[in-house]
DNA sequence: GCTAGAATGCTAAATATTTAGCATTTATAG
DNA sequence: CTATAAATGCTAAATATTTAGCATTCTAGC
């Protein structure tokens, strides 16, 4: 009973369709921490992510970035301005040095018609993405905080790629996706590092032990 | 700035498209309580709820359901199954008398690949979905208690189709649904109540003012 | 109409969590 | 190497929430 993986997009499209979309877009270069979209703009389009990731979120009135969530390589964004006809939820911006593949709404709406395999990797992609979010809901009603910062642990490691296990996280940036206080954050993380599960760095976690950190 | 609705499936179809469904599936008609799916069944395929409503959730070992949602007329389930290789995560069960068509998966695939509006409007389905999801995920972390719960009842009376604002909820529905206690549940609702924008009854709950139960 | 079961109402003690500080450690830019 | 800003560590009081009862109200089915 393994649980399938998330797959992302490039994982599931056919190489030579891949090529496709490199002709019908055009691949933009971003330095860390640049933007590469503002929230609530009104472009609209599908982001595929090249190499490097992306860090969603929105900045604070005092200028303070609040992370929602990352993702990394062969991972799209940008779905929901293409089928959904709502504006971009989150600010977009590069974390490290960065390559998107950016398609715009006309060559994507003709790719999705005439390719029937770009179509499905697509709603796959985006069901997937449905799942996560039912699943991480989920989270947040069911579990214990220490639990809930386990489970989106894991998550950030999956989606964002980060196959080393360190992650890029300040205790704020749990704190503020989980909609719990920097002070539950720490004493949660104190637990889990005692029982050598993670280790806590500066501005960011190690996965020790994914495998018993999967199960509390 | 008028937020976009979300549509159903049946709504983004072309009329033609729906009779092709009817076609290609099969009609089935569930009485009240009546099991549709179980939790985790290993069925594949996409359901259209024609009539009636449908109520997701699972139960506990005592024997009591305990409810995440309910879908009304026009909209669809199980798009999971077909494109994400997941067992389903809810039991189904019809709400009063119920028609809902299933298109096995198959048929599903032969109308999906030769059918680009088809296609389309499953995906912006899925989609819109995934936009609920991530905004109900937002709601758990961000808001208060009062107004979670306010956007949970308008969130259900949009989807489940209750167009004269009497939702079947109970209170411990809408506690498990926010994953909180039925205490603040009641003590919220009293609160609502108070502000004559909802009335409470037995097993229910009747919005009086949606416009001002939108902004607490 | 009665009755059993279900749902709600109510309460106070126990527990969990946040708030609002300030101290300490760490990384970065100069 | 140092100064600075950022991030973490720590604390106690204030607040919010749950737990675990039992009482009351409501409804469906007989």
């Amino acid at each position: 009973m393994s649980a399938p993986t998330h797959r992302s997009l490039v994982d599931l499209l056919p190489a030579d369709l891949l090529e496709k979309l490199r002709t019908a877009g055009q691949v933009k270069d971003f330095t860390d921490r640049q933007m590469i979209h503002a929230q609530a703009d009104n472009s609209i389009g599908l982001s595929i992510i090249l190499e490097g990731r992306v860090r969603f979120g929105h900045y604070t009135e005092q200028g303070k970035f609040y992370l929602t969530g990352i993702l990394g390589p062969g991972h799209c964004y940008g779905e929901v301005t293409l089928f959904a006809d709502r504006l971009r939820a989150y600010q977009a911006e590069a974390f490290g040095q960065t390559h998107v593949l950016m398609i715009g709404r006309n060559a994507f709406n003709a790719l999705y018609d005439e390719e029937p395999s770009f179509a499905r990797a697509v709603t796959q992609t985006i069901t997937q993405r449905l799942y996560e979010s039912l699943d991480f809901a989920d989270d947040l009603r069911r579990l214990t905080i220490e639990h809930r910062i386990a489970r989106l642990l894991l998550r950030t490691a999956r989606l964002g790629g980060f196959n080393d296990g360190v992650l890029p996280l300040r205790q704020t940036d749990l704190a503020f996706s989980l909609g719990i206080s920097r002070v539950s954050v720490g004493k949660a993380l104190d637990t889990l590092q005692q029982r050598k599960v993670i280790s806590l760095g500066y501005g960011s976690i190690r996965i020790a032990d994914a495998t018993r950190l999967a199960v509390p």
